[in-house]
DNA sequence: CGTCTGGTTGATCTAGATCAACAGGAGTGG
DNA sequence: CCACTCCTGTTGATCTAGATCAACCAGACG
């Protein structure tokens, strides 16, 4: 709610992935000056789809989850968005409404940066306009390789592959020295990413127990044999 | 081949639908002067997988298939590229190597670009980076929402789908008013495109056949029923 | 004329969806 | 405190779209 929450742009450790590494002193101070930081709790939300597109979000820390609805009317989980990403700059860059709806799955502060504002910086950095070319560039790529990986991978390989992903942003050594994740997600979202049925993903997590490879308690995970679960992710 | 193939970039007519409709009449001669058109075989190809990026690819007429390499080693279409399109321009943003194979599909036309002179109209002229912008948002919401049709439409809806973007870019209409189309590429591709194997394709277009929606012999597609196959796309 | 490649058709198999029952919390209310 | 419901997840039984394997056919081409 207030200023200080988010503290100073000079002093945020993400911003050095984000976009707004391409911003010089005098630009950052602008940024620092008129940015919204704010904190949120779990299952709040940013912005809904259909809604005008105001401005861009980059997330200091927490975890949001990008939603979409479909025809039906249920919403599904489309992917994760930590610190240091940007959400939303996609519909702002199309001057569109926003296409999805942005939950927020972990306590979270974000920084809102309205439209104006990254409109100034645009067009006084060149640089950033190339930041931002360069994460569409990098978003394009993850969905063709995606769309390839869901029709050659099998369910169980696309569950150890987000795994991975999740270990990588959430995992940690417990006082035994065993890698472990706290999930961020419930089983419903974890389907709906991989896209499958809930109780496909309950019977591969089963397997992958049966396995031995790793352990399910809750949203506790803790891997049992992290080299045998990397190696059944590599391409036969 | 020669300078004269591809005529001057002033009477082009798809370049108004390309990247180059931001382009001033100075540097619109830049590009006529350097840019090097020639005509290809269908069967040929552009640039393999792997492949430095020395430039872009403006397609003047004809058509482009975009395959990439599996796992296996098997190549499998991914997308078709068409008049106006430009080809291999995420690969020169990026600065990386081509991600898969241009083969031509058709008799094209096509117009090269060397790397150099993309970068000095980049640099004269914003408005042609804007451009390639909203190129690689449309690819980036394209793929996403492909991925979204794989999990949710049945392999007859992703066909009956292609069928009509084909209709759209190579539909006529014969001599006794029939909506037609000769598709210009073989069903192996088709499979490839859709996502899975030919013999489901051989069913689907089967029953399709059965269902009196269109008639199909060899390439040549026959419609006999377009209304109703346009209700069958329509989400329930 | 055989040989190849691309396409069709039939028979079988399987990953995963769907339907259905059930079990453990977590509230909520009495 | 128990009884109730709601919600998420697990498990079992069944069903089905589509893959896979195999035979076969037609045109193209040496």
């Amino acid at each position: 709610m207030t200023g200080e929450l988010g503290g100073s742009c000079f002093g945020c450790q993400v911003r050095h992935t984000s976009e707004w590494c391409a911003l010089n002193d005098a630009e950052l101070t602008l940024l620092n000056n008129v940015k919204v930081p704010k904190s949120y709790e779990a299952g709040t939300t940013l912005f809904h789809q259909g809604d005008d597109c105001d401005g861009i979000y980059c997330v200091s820390s927490g975890l949001i989850g990008i939603r979409r609805l479909d025809a039906d009317g249920n919403s599904t989980l489309v992917r994760l968005c930590g610190p240091g990403e940007t959400v939303g700059y996609r519909s702002f860059l199309k001057k569109s409404g926003h296409r999805s709806t942005a939950e927020i799955m972990l306590p979270s502060v974000v920084c809102f940066v309205r439209r104006a504002t990254v409109r100034t910086l645009l067009e006084q950095n060149p640089n950033l306009g190339l930041r931002f070319l360069d994460h569409t560039l990098k978003d394009a790529e993850e969905f063709e390789d995606r769309h390839f990986e869901s029709v050659t991978l099998t369910v169980k390989a696309r569950l150890l592959s987000l795994l991975m992903v999740l270990y990588e942003r959430f995992g940690y050594l417990n006082e035994n020295g065993e890698s472990m994740i706290d999930l961020p997600i419930s089983r419903q979202d974890i389907a709906a990413l991989i896209g499958a049925s809930p109780e496909t993903i309950s019977r591969s997590i089963s397997a992958v127990q049966d396995e031995g490879l790793a352990q399910f308690k809750g949203r506790e995970v803790r891997f049992r044999n992290l080299d045998a679960l990397i190696e059944q992710l590599r391409p036969a």
